[in-house]
DNA sequence: CGGTTTTGACCTGCGC
DNA sequence: GCGCAGGTCAAAACCG
């Protein structure tokens, strides 16, 4: 895998800089010329998820001696699921797990960009672990999938080469070329990107109580992971832009605050999968992009993936209550609440939107998903400000001189599209049932499976997939994937190391 | 009943 | 040291 998806800073990265992982994903789009010279995959053949010779889609889970939350990705990582791309804690991570787990993200089909420039991850070697972007893998990067040179948004190379960040964009969509990530923010002037100045602004990681410091500053000494992806749905989302990307953990919001300068509020949660779970994420559009969501993971699960039962905790008033039925939780309770209440019921819909999108069907969900799928660029940053370990500078130098900050461009939609294709459907019994089986089905599956990816992106699924254009495939398969937001996927975050073992321990009970 | 959302207040880190 | 901005807490209310 590459150095630069596993890699992860840890500790204080004075001198380190912060890490910074940007992985974009982006719903194919028309044309989808990122401008910067690559077209996104247009289908789903050229997504070629591995090479022939690369039996393996995706790591096996790792160790069972693994410990939650040492190299597991806790942060509920849209790419997280891909093989654990950033799951690994190379430091502690087992060798042979790397060596025989190709990137995940070049498992769903990186392509070496032109040149090769920004292929490969450090000559595989270093890390040990395999290459992302190892060209003697290809096609690793999907055609269209393109790599752009860490400068993009101008501001962000410097930064990044100072930082030693390593930002990686899957980018399917389209409107995200670099100009958008300058838009969204890339340059460092603009606090308001993407992704970027989410990572980079100041912010409080503490995840115990306030009183506790723990001698440490909380805004320094924490890993984060950052999180661009396109807004769910624009009909569900609140008035404040606050959108919930719904993923296999539960989120449990705990906490609003308007932020300077973004008219949008930011929203806290907290992992309500399990309690004493520190991981949480906030959420909050982009200043530039109201139709982008900036999510930043921080804190680790230290649980296992949540059950279906967890994962749909608290999500009752959602889950039933349905776009279509109609707001049903419409009727405000209190009086006084009326715009409260309004906005709770977006927010409701929003959370229906994305949770509902994978547990209900696709009548009710398909246009709404819809919206979103069709423009779907995911942005991925993961930012570790814990301190860095020597040999995570050394993979992360090296990942720089191979990759020196690129954007990994995927198209989304395709992604999702063939997630739930019907390749993908053998792998999910019940697949053929009610959506809402089948989330709860896929779920289940998350138990057994440590990494839910592992299950999407399976071989099977790798030698049906048929060419053709995301709006080929009008099936049921089509509806579910774009009802499944590409977060809904994506932002499965996963604790692989724990997956297994434990997983009955939790509130399966 | 259990879980979530909302929201004002409190607390902490950071910059000046 | 002060003020600002941001993160978290916790009570109240909502939802199915």
């Amino acid at each position: 895998m590459c150095d630069y998806f596993l890699q992860r800073m840890e500790g204080d990265q004075a001198g380190g800089g912060d890490l910074t992982d940007i992985v974009r994903a982006g719903g194919a789009m028309p044309g989808n010329n990122d401008g910067d010279g690559t077209n996104l995959p247009s289908t789903a053949a050229e997504w070629q998820l591995q090479p022939a010779d690369q039996p393996m889609l995706f790591p096996p889970p790792p160790p069972p001696s693994a410990s939650p939350g040492t190299g597991a990705d806790v942060f509920g990582d849209p790419f997280a699921g891909l093989g654990d791309p950033f799951s690994s804690d190379y430091s502690s991570g087992a060798p042979e797990f790397l060596d025989g787990m190709p990137d995940a993200m070049a498992k769903i089909g990186f392509e070496a960009g032109p040149g090769g420039g920004v292929n490969g991850c450090g000559g595989g070697g270093g890390g040990g672990g395999g290459q992302m972007f190892d060209m003697s893998r290809k096609p690793l990067l999907p055609r269209g999938m393109q790599m752009m040179p860490a400068g993009i948004g101008g501001g962000m190379g410097p930064r990044l080469m100072q930082s030693s960040l390593s930002p990686i964009a899957i980018r399917p969509y389209p409107a995200m070329t670099a100009g958008d990530m300058v838009k969204l923010g890339i340059t460092p002037g603009q606090a308001a990107g993407c992704a970027i100045d989410a990572a980079i602004g100041g912010m409080q990681m503490s995840s115990s109580p306030r009183n506790n410091n723990s001698g440490i500053k909380r805004r320094k000494n924490q890993a984060r992971k950052v999180v661009c992806i396109p807004a769910p749905t624009t009909a569900g989302s609140r008035p404040t832009g606050e959108v919930v990307p719904s993923d296999l953990w539960a989120w449990r919001k705990y906490g609003q605050k308007p932020i300077k300068g973004s008219p949008h509020p930011r929203g806290y949660y907290r992992c309500s999968s399990s309690k004493g779970c520190s991981a949480r994420k906030q959420v909050e559009r982009s200043r530039t992009d109201p139709n982008m969501l900036v999510i930043t993971y921080t804190s680790e699960h230290n649980h296992p993936w949540p059950t279906q039962r967890n994962a749909l905790a608290g999500s009752t008033r959602s889950h039933h209550g349905k776009n279509g039925g109609g707001g049903g939780s419409g009727s405000g309770s209190k009086s006084s609440h009326n715009e409260k209440q309004t906005q709770n019921q977006n927010v409701k819909e929003e959370r229906k939107d994305h949770r509902a999108a994978a547990t209900t069907t696709a009548t009710t969900t398909t246009s709404t998903v819809t919206t979103t799928a069709s423009t779907s660029p995911v942005v991925v940053k993961e930012e570790t400000l814990a301190g860095s370990s020597s040999e995570a500078q050394a993979r992360d130098q090296r990942a720089m001189d191979t990759v020196t900050g690129v954007l990994q461009q995927v198209d989304h939609r395709e992604l999702m599209d063939q997630v739930f294709s019907e390749s993908y459907r053998p792998m999910i019994p019940g697949s053929g049932q009610h959506h809402e089986d089948f989330f709860a089905d896929f779920a289940d599956l998350a138990e057994l499976e440590s990494d839910p990816m592992s299950l999407i992106f399976s071989k099977e699924y790798m030698e049906a997939r048929p060419s053709g254009g995301a709006s080929d495939h009008g099936g049921q398969e089509k509806a579910v994937a774009k009802e499944l937001d590409p977060f809904d996927m994506l932002d499965w975050s996963t604790t692989s190391s724990t997956a297994g073992s434990t997983f009955e321990q939790g509130k399966r009970g």
